[in-house]
DNA sequence: AATGAATGAGTATTCATTCAT
DNA sequence: AATGAATGAATACTCATTCAT
């Protein structure tokens, strides 16, 4: 009988290309640098991705993934509004701290590649519906202002993304997150105004 | 009697750089289709930049240059430090509409090239600042609370970021800037609370 | 008990080949097509060759066996040197009708690959002799003028990869085969001059 | 002013992918030996040929022209029908002697190359159409008998091709050629017959 | 024996950079 | 100074061959 295609293969494919991938641009991450992070011959990336594209995406929606896999957990069991956004700020943070430039991509919303669009666009919406879902939540329950709850995630993803940037050490994630999050709910205006 | 490096080729070498390297990643964009936008010889482009890299950040500062130019004239005179955020907003918003991608990259805190690193700082630094002041000023004028003002800085930026990829049409960037501004000066707590 | 390499495999796997080879240049043949052919597993091929070069020769051997096989019948009984090469040209045109471009090669006289070179040779010989002896014969019952008959094998045989390419319709061969042997025997100079 | 490109590099590549196709199989010859051989940078040659299959089309188009100058001096002034079949005989055998490999697809009929078929079509009916003519112009003036010009043309390059791989030595050529030629046109029948 | 997953040597092709004009 | 023809280093990808099962 002969060796079966192993799904583990393909699992450590994408484990290193998320490395790779991560930490220098497209053009300068070598399919064998995968190929070697894999433990794994160059031609057999080439029996689970056509091409070095594909894997690029692959390992990016991979990433993506996990991070909802992550998130699914934390958010379970948790009704506040606030504390939700607390926790999806603090997953994202944390969960793309080490593959900070493969996020840019995956975060950023670059439209180059059409035809993968869709595929990316759905892993963000993903993201962005739990954003939302905490928003509405908030209005629901009159914690919240009635805005735009998809522009208000867009923006809060959006300042979670620039928190990844300022390269915290670990301690100070927790400080990040509650300014993130305290700026978005109560803004910077001052008290009793 | 030897002609030149006029700054008007280098000009249209750096515009011709940045609309080639807006809507295509650094390795798909090619040194050839620069030259050919720029109506200029691809020898010649290396009598102003040393690398393909160089053209690339140059083209980068250039374009951060120009936004600066804007925003310098745009902010003149105004003082009130709300009204100096919407500003910031509209500005960076619209001026990066058309260079979107290369905003991407330029807005991105990347750190893929420690060399460059120092000038491309530089600039954020400048916008970054701007904010900044916004923010200091506010806080002296008791309009808004003592918050770090460079993670404020950043966050603003986030979102000005995340508004840009909304892809609003015309019509909308006011209703964009509104939202931003008003979503970092009073958060979306309810009124009241 | 082990099974052992049945000569049906290796058949079905020879007959594969010859499809396969035909019709596409060696470089693009690939040797998984042969397997697909085949219905057999791509090791098992390396059971049966050594190398991709190996198969490639022996198929070409094979169909030159079945060919000189089909000769044998055809020409048995037939003692007249001109009904003999008229034989032998309508048996190698049907012959390699479906094979072609296999044929091509096979009849051609490359030699590219000198250590095959003496097995391919010694089928060559065996068409090549078979022309020869018609020729001796046809020579000896003063039928035919006394010219070098191995020259003049080659030359017909020349002839009959020539009308191949000619692309007859089935109905034509008959034609072909009178022309070839009536232009070889008769030439084409005016009767009585 | 720069450099413009000249057409005797575009000359050097053909003449060395010539001698490079001939003498080993299309796979195993290399572009980096055609350009070594032009003494050609590796990209000049996909300055001039888009891919190596194309080179290899172009170099056989470009050996075939050859032959057909040649041609066309040495038919010059000839009438006598036997005598241009001899001359062209000569021709051909002496052009192709060390372009053997290359010929052999040239000459070979082979039809892999649907979308090239047309042009080398085109060369094969050149030299073709000068064998048919020969054939009817012998037919007018009764020296031949009234043949298909078209099938005779073709039996006789196949004869040609034959005497090709007989690899005579240089003083072979002329009995070659009458050996063709003689049994082209007298066939090989006992004279009184 | 048989299989097909795994492998990596081998190569066509691209494109930044150079340089003759 | 300006050009674009020439260059060759760099790399994605293929496919014959091996080998674990």
């Amino acid at each position: 009988m002969p060796r079966i295609k192993t799904p583990d293969k393909e699992q450590a494919i994408l484990e290193a290309a998320a490395r790779v991938f991560s930490g220098r641009p497209f053009h300068e991450a070598l399919i064998d640098d995968v190929a070697a992070r894999a433990r794994v011959g160059k031609g057999t990336i080439y029996r689970y991705f056509q091409t070095k594209e594909d894997l690029f995406f692959a390992a990016i929606l991979h990433s993506f993934d996990e991070l909802s896999a992550a998130l699914a957990v934390s958010l379970e069991r948790e009704t506040s509004p606030v504390k939700r956004l607390e926790r999806i700020a603090r997953e994202v943070l944390s969960f793309s701290w080490e593959r900070r430039d493969l996020f840019a991509l995956l975060l950023s919303d670059e439209r180059r590649f059409p035809e993968r669009e869709e595929e990316l666009q759905k892993r963000r919406e993903a993201i962005s519906r739990l954003v939302q879902e905490a928003i509405l939540e908030g209005i629901r329950r009159r914690e919240f202002r009635g805005i735009d709850a998809r522009v208000g995630a867009e923006l809060f993803r959006g300042m979670i993304r620039a928190a990844n940037s300022l390269r915290p050490r670990e301690e100070t994630l927790d400080e990040l997150v509650s300014e993130i999050v305290g700026i978005f709910t109560h803004g910077i205006e001052r008290d009793g105004r």
